[in-house]
RNA sequence: GCCCCGGUAGCUCAGCUGGAUAGAGCAACUGACUUCUAAUCAGUAGGUCACAGGUUCGAAUCCUGUCCGGGGUGCCA
């Protein structure tokens, strides 16, 4: 939408009006209609005809015809359009490039085309980035910062107000693994440095410990092998089935919803107190029958996929045996130890460390605190490296009371139900499935939180909108977090948005811990900095101060690190990897920079352009025409990106922009212009042209640089 | 099983509110540095837009179905 597309729109509507067309259509239909030819030498705008065809019963390119001669005859006061003239079905309209220039040239370099757009009075916060202290911070969370960063800024651009949010994970069982590690079998010493990525080798090396399978391929303790003496159908429900199951010498009842076992069969048999899929298996009544313990899927005991199938073992598998002795893995334990002391062993030293936490006892407490803190040093370095900015900073620790009493509130208000001793929301009417709020053993989970912060942002940030950039996996969960504050009766719950993003992968497959592939922040800012240093900035030691060198360094890198995370859909994965990404030209983050970098040293050889010299009509070059259509359409891609959450807007934007550029570089030279007047000209194009860039890649995060 | 997301050139990806000949980068090949920075530019080659129907004057784009891949699916975060 530009000052083109809305003439363009009202004399077209003008002329419809008209005989011997006689349509009423309003400008805003015809500006509907309108569209941009993909190949530039149709124009800058065409209306199509082909919905007219019906109504006026002539083929569209008689239409068009007619209708480019009668808008022409209407315009030949206008010096706006160069050409209009229909093309087949189209009417196409060549806006005139001096035209265009003498307004869009000093709205860039004198004027506000660059500045923020009018305030929207909407305050929108933006919750990005939400790492875990005593994790590691890997290239992964790069891609958030880089999204949440960037979103920030270009709401700002259009014109929101906007909070950008931090959430960071400071409690809960991923920081009792870690400390659990590091109490019981750290034995070195506490590096000086880096001390976030310390906890989060602990932390890798306690999920280590505690990955069961790597002891037994079925790592459920309690469940032991039973044979299947009887089965009967279930009296009051179609599905289920009542089982009689044979171990050691007892006999329990179950009943039970799975498929694909017969009576005979040895099968998986929880019993009552065991524990499956992270809840405890008690007494319970199906419809009128009472069932002791459950026979167990083949996903129930991770030994396949299927949750309706039940797993049956080979028969001449010894009953009453623990399945996971059975299964045990040779080697990783001394034979005589036993697999389920070794497996309690270890959860039960990590749940005394979650307990003694939730507890506040003063020693782990301490602990807690000192190397909590050292995850946030760290966590601000990066953030102050990556130049991110966080207006607000929660933590889970903040919310995880206010959380439980919300839940009980809303219980006794009758918004929220009691299930399986349990507490959640039934979410059937929105057809998503019952959202688990507070666990039957009283404690909250992260959906607690959750709710607890959505209360927060909108009664004590008085926030209109709220963003959450968090990846894909889970969509879910904040469809059941936004439905269930709408059941809670905040008014603001539809404006909740969930910004779904896709996952850095690399070549092999996924980052994980257990394979020792997770690339670490450090280790990318490192490599960048330095092969941008070495290959590229070599040449300037001497000639640049050290200072500028590094800092350009760091500029490069943050340039190349943030496009790269930025220029893909959101849902999509990112196949990254690091030689490619930091040797790679092309579309890229310094290809753009590059450009730039190039604009400013033209400019810093040429006299300060004076606003009443520039003779616009000189500018008549295919190339530089290319450009000034270009940079018209900056603010609606800007708002655009916006408004759709997408940055990535934004990349392919500059990116085009400084093709363009290159390419009319290659064909109109600044310095060596023919004439004086057209040299002018030409830097004030190209000045023009810098200050969009730079504005560009600001808003994606990226600062600049004058010389590269 | 059900829900969500994806499938476009050898590779990595744009294009998706329907519109003119489906575009970039990488890799391959050819050419351009006595020239405002070659981290560049010009060119060659590379396509059954997963498949099949449907809607339409017109479909990579919208609808339906199928196949393939990923994610999620009540006591993890």
């Amino acid at each position: 939408m530009n000052q083109y597309s809305k003439l363009v729109s009202t004399e077209i509507a003008k002329v419809l009006r008209e005989t011997p067309f006689e349509l009423d259509l309003s400008v805003d239909d015809v500006m509907q209609l309108l569209e941009v030819p993909s190949d530039s030498s149709h124009g800058d705008h065409a209306f199509p005809c082909f919905t007219l065809a019906k109504q006026l019963r002539k083929s569209p390119a008689m239409i068009a015809s007619d209708l480019a001669d009668r808008v022409q005859a209407q315009l030949t006061e206008s010096d706006a359009f160069s050409q209009i003239k229909s093309v087949g079905p189209y009417v196409n309209f060549h806006v005139d490039s001096s035209h265009r220039a003498k307004s869009l040239i000093p709205a860039i370099v004198f004027g506000d085309f660059l500045s923020r757009r009018p305030d929207k009075a909407c305050r929108v916060m933006v919750e990005y980035s939400q790492p875990n202290t005593h994790k590691a911070f890997h290239v992964g969370h790069t891609r958030n910062v880089a999204l949440g960063d960037a979103l920030v800024r270009i709401c700002e651009w259009a014109g929101y107000d906007v909070i950008a949010a931090n959430y960071i994970g400071d409690v809960g069982a991923h920081i009792a693994k870690c400390l659990w590690y590091f109490r019981t079998f750290y034995t070195g010493e506490i590096p000086d440095e880096r001390r976030g990525e310390f906890l989060g080798e602990m932390y890798t090396r306690a999920v280590e410990l505690l990955d069961f399978s790597l002891l037994t391929r079925a790592p459920h303790p309690g469940v032991v092998t039973a044979r299947v003496q009887s089965i009967q159908p279930h009296p009051n429900k179609k599905n289920l089935q009542i089982v009689k199951v044979e171990s050691g010498n007892q006999v329990n009842q179950v009943v039970c919803g799975g498929t694909g076992f017969a009576v005979g069969d040895i099968v998986p048999y929880a019993n009552v107190g065991s524990r499956v899929g992270g809840r405890i298996v008690s007494v319970a009544d199906f419809e009128g029958v009472e069932s002791n313990g459950m026979v167990c899927s083949e996903k129930e005991v991770s030994l396949g996929d299927d949750n309706l199938k039940i797993f049956v073992f080979p028969n001449e598998t010894l009953v009453g045996e623990e399945i996971a002795e059975i299964l045990r893995v040779d080697g990783a334990l001394p034979p005589t130890q036993s697999v389920i002391k070794e497996i309690e062993k270890r959860e039960r030293g990590v749940s005394e460390v979650l307990h003694a936490l939730e507890q506040g006892e003063p020693e782990i407490t301490e602990l807690w605190k000192k190397t909590r803190q050292w995850s946030l040093d760290e966590f601000d370095e990066i953030y102050e490296w990556l130049n991110a900015r966080f207006d607000h900073i929660f933590y889970e620790s903040d919310v995880s009371d206010s959380g439980k009493s919300v839940v009980k509130e809303f219980l006794e208000k009758g918004v929220l139900v009691k299930s399986e001793g349990a507490i959640g929301a039934d979410l059937s009417q929105f057809k998503l499935p019952f959202f688990l709020l507070l666990k039957s053993d009283g404690t909250g989970l992260y959906s607690t939180k959750d709710i607890a912060l959505a209360q927060l942002k909108f009664e004590k940030f008085k926030v209109d909108k709220s963003v959450y950039v968090v990846d894909y996996s889970q969509s879910l969960h904040f469809q059941q977090v936004f439905k269930t504050l709408g059941l809670m009766g905040f008014e603001k719950a539809d404006l909740c948005y969930h910004l779904p993003y896709g996952l850095v992968v690399l070549p092999e497959g996924k980052m994980s811990s257990r394979v020792g592939n997770i690339i670490l922040f450090s280790e990318l800012q490192e490599r960048l900095v330095d092969t941008i240093r070495t290959q590229y900035l070599s040449k300037y030691e001497g000639e640049w101060s050290e200072d500028e060198i590094n800092a350009s360094a760091r500029r490069i890198a943050i340039g190349t690190i943030k496009y790269g995370m930025l220029n893909h859909d959101n849902n999509k994965n990112i196949v990254f990897e690091l030689t490619e990404w930091t040797s790679r030209t092309g579309n890229t983050g310094p290809y753009v920079m590059y450009a730039y970098a190039r604009i400013a040293s033209i400019l810093a050889e040429l006299d300060e352009i004076d606003e009443n010299e520039i003779q616009y009509e000189l500018l008549t070059h295919e190339t530089e025409n290319d450009v000034m259509r270009r940079l018209a359409n900056f603010p609606s891609v800007v708002c655009e990106a916006a408004e759709s959450y997408q940055p990535q807007l934004v990349c392919v934007y500059v990116y085009t922009l400084a093709k363009d550029f290159n390419r009319m570089y290659e064909n109109c030279p600044v310095k060596q212009a023919e004439t004086e007047s057209l040299r002018v000209a030409r830097a004030a194009l190209i000045k023009a042209t810098g200050m969009v860039i730079k504005k560009a890649l600001e808003l994606i995060g990226v600062e600049a640089v004058e010389r590269m």
